[in-house]
RNA sequence: AGCGGGGUAGGGGAGCCUGGUUACCCCGCCGGGCUCAUAACCCGGAGGUCGAUGGUUCAAAUCCAUCCCCCGCUACCA
């Protein structure tokens, strides 16, 4: 039996699941379930990272310990994850003893191999906390952009990377106080060494980034030499670097956080008798696929193969990387709050359908904009109306025409034997689209099978020939309850609630042991539970309930005097205008009492600008000027916005303009 | 700037690598049917100069060139 080993990346053990992570989730935990569904031997794994310096931050900043913060965030995700039907082997977390003396084994075995040199670096220190500042240790202004409260690593405003002479001005992050530069010994992978054989790896017939990332490494990165890749800091928390003399560094997580694919299936099978790590890392007849997020390409497909390579260990197979996940046409982002977090996403929805909107939404390697409307539509007309409705109507037959028991079929017709075939067709597609890490066109299979269900339903009409040729009927309601358990052995990989109801319902209770039952017939007289509309529809207040805990989870507690800080206002609109060459900008002249100013305002896809003229409306009105399209704004208008709909505020009875607002 | 990805009916996608009958699918829209089913389902219809221009060819959404527009990435960033 093939062994196979697969991972997802690493949650990070300082923040929520937000669910642009589930899209790496859902395609690996899909194609896990369909290779076990064909037989393979897999082993899942995934665990917490827990080495990032924005944990040990945390830690700092709440007076808690980090183990402390990065336990709960482990033990949280892993209880989300199971929730959602996501279900490892092995969760693990890099914090463990296995991990640590995997992760040392790794240094010691590159430095041997003589892959590994040390030097001496600049870096920053803080004389006052008598610490180095690595990453997110240091702010500073952005080189880029001027934004003052850039991490060392990367700058939040305009999401650069940043690196050390990217940051001027630097400060540390836990006192404030400005830094110097002190020198310090660190250690290097030779990633140059590497690079021919990572280039065969990349470019080679056996595609290892079948759906993104090949053009550009190949391009962007391996067609010049490598630049080495510091793998200590001066930190510590952390894996210890385990020589004499080091006393106070730790490796770069990500150094560490990639071996943990190789420790967390050391621990999955620490209790299974005559099983090794190595069938894994060193058995070149095994597979192995790592599911990642676009934005770790680099990392999996130069550092670690660097890595393995020189271990000697064996290199993966395929690496597959989805694209991002925004949100209502805006990048999600922590800081902002617009994000939306797993649990309560999961809380008010059934996880199918999420798994199901994030393979239809979007070719995996596009980024993928979660809309809500459209999330409610797609899921409501496939989910619900053709593939839930129809399994529903089927056995609702059953259940009330023939008492609950599945009748015999008397003569098949071409129309019935067409049926068969596109059974046939779908289990191909499926397992084709699966394998090709591509997912959209086997699931889309799945739906137009449930919708040739439902046309040959209405075109046969049962419901008349048991009047006119009940033989006939029961051959029917015989093919659609065929229909309806095929339906529910493939959607097993993409909707396995869908398949654990339908299952019930049906009577089958090796729904997740192969296809193999789709070869067998149905048996006629087989009795069927009672039968239940497998989902419930997405509503309006569903959604609008969602929306609401979005922006609450946006919201940070202010006093009074930080409101009265803003000068709000009662002003009306004198004139509108559309920017030239914008889509969203409006430019509004206001009175506010004596005098009148220019707002730029992102309406213009909401609202005409004649329908504003003569209205009141509120206004920021000491708001720092700003350009927008060469027009620059003086203020800004106060607007609701909830699923994509913006409400101008104004104000119920008359009062004049410049009237202040508090 | 460089590199990667993309521009196909109102919206979202497939087709492009391996050119070839009326460019396909889903949603939406319009009209009709059905009543077994969660106002669900089924049938029919309208709607496209396939980003622009030029070229190769008997034939181009599909190959080549140039240009325009969008999105992303640019190394220690999940």
């Amino acid at each position: 039996m093939a062994k196979v080993l697969v991972t997802a990346a690493l949650t990070s053990a300082n923040e929520e699941l937000h669910i642009d992570r589930f899209r790496t989730f859902v395609t690996a935990d899909i194609f896990v379930r369909m290779r076990r569904a064909l037989g393979d031997d897999v082993l899942f794994v995934c665990g917490t990272d827990e080495h990032g310096t924005s944990a040990a931050l945390r830690a700092t900043s709440e007076g808690v310990s980090t183990l402390e913060i990065t336990t709960r965030y482990h033990d949280l995700d892993k209880q989300v994850l199971a929730r959602v039907g996501i279900h490892f082997d092995y969760f693990g977390r890099t914090t463990s003893r296995v991990h640590h003396q995997t992760v040392q084994w790794f240094f010691a075995r590159l430095q041997e191999k003589g892959s590994i040199k040390s030097a001496q670096s600049e870096e920053n220190y803080c004389r006052k906390d008598q610490r180095f500042l690595p990453d997110r240790y240091v702010n500073g202004k952005c080189r880029f952009c001027g934004y003052l409260r850039a991490s060392g690593d990367e700058c939040e405003n305009c999401g650069r990377a940043l690196d050390k002479q990217d940051l001027l001005e630097p400060v540390c992050a836990i006192c404030g106080e400005s830094t110097e530069k002190k020198p310090t010994l660190q250690w290097y992978l030779q990633l140059e060494d590497f690079r021919d054989r990572i280039k065969d790896w990349i470019s080679g017939n056996d595609p290892v980034l079948p759906v993104y990332g090949r053009e550009f490494l190949l391009k962007q990165f391996l067609s010049a030499s490598l630049e080495n890749f510091s793998i200590s800091r001066d930190l510590e928390w952390g894996v210890p670097v385990p020589l004499a003399g080091a006393e106070g560094k730790v490796f770069y997580v990500w150094f560490d956080a990639l071996i943990g694919y190789v420790s967390f299936v050391k621990e999955a099978i620490q209790d299974r008798s005559g099983a090794s790590w190595e069938d894994y890392w060193k058995d070149p007849k095994s597979r192995i696929v790592h599911f990642i997020g676009k934005g770790m390409v680099y990392q999996h497909a130069i550092f670690w193969p660097a890595m393995l390579l020189g271990t000697e260990l064996r290199l993966p197979n395929s690496i597959i990387a989805s694209g991002h996940l925004n949100l209502e046409g805006k990048r999600m982002s922590e800081s902002s709050g617009w994000i939306i977090l797993a649990e309560d996403f999961l809380e008010q929805f059934d996880p199918d359908f999420l798994r199901y909107y994030l393979i239809e939404g979007a070719p995996l390697t596009d980024d993928l904009d979660f809309r809500f409307k459209e999330f409610q539509e797609r899921v409501n007309a496939d989910l619900v109306d053709t593939l839930g409705n129809f399994v529903h109507r089927a056995l609702r037959f059953v259940s009330d025409k023939f008492g609950g028991r599945v009748p015999a079929p008397a003569k098949v017709t071409p129309e019935d034997e067409e049926l068969i075939v596109r059974v046939a067709d779908a289990k191909k597609k499926v397992i084709e689209s699966i394998d090709s890490f591509e997912f959209r066109s086997g699931l889309q299979a799945i739906i137009s099978l449930a919708r040739d269900g439902n046309r040959y339903l209405t075109r046969s009409a049962p419901w008349n020939l048991l009047r006119t040729d009940p033989k006939r009927a029961e051959t029917v309601i015989y093919v659609s309850v065929s229909l309806a358990r095929a339906l529910t052995i493939l959607s097993a990989p993409y909707l396995p609630n869908f398949t654990k109801r339908t299952s019930v319902m049906l009577g089958l209770n090796s729904y997740e042991s192969g296809y193999e039952a789709l070869e067998k017939e149905l048996p006629p007289d087989s009795v069927i539970g009672r039968p239940a509309p497998p989902y419930q529809k997405v509503t309006e207040q569903m959604i609008s309930d969602m929306m609401l805990r979005i922006s609450a989870e946006n919201s940070e507690e202010v006093d009074i005097d930080y409101f009265s800080k803003l000068d709000l206002r009662v002003a009306t609109v004198v004139a509108a205008e559309n920017v030239a060459d914008t889509k969203k900008l409006l430019k509004l002249r206001v009175r506010l009492g004596r005098e009148t100013k220019t707002i730029v305002s992102g309406i213009a896809d909401q609202y005409d600008p004649t329908d504003l003229v003569g209205k009141k409306v509120v206004v920021i009105n000491n708001l720092k000027p700003s350009r927008f399209a060469g027009v620059v704004s003086q203020g800004m208008l106060l607007a609701a916005e909830a699923g994509g709909v913006v409400s101008i505020l104004v104000p119920l009875k008359e009062v004049a303009d410049g009237s202040r607002v508090h």
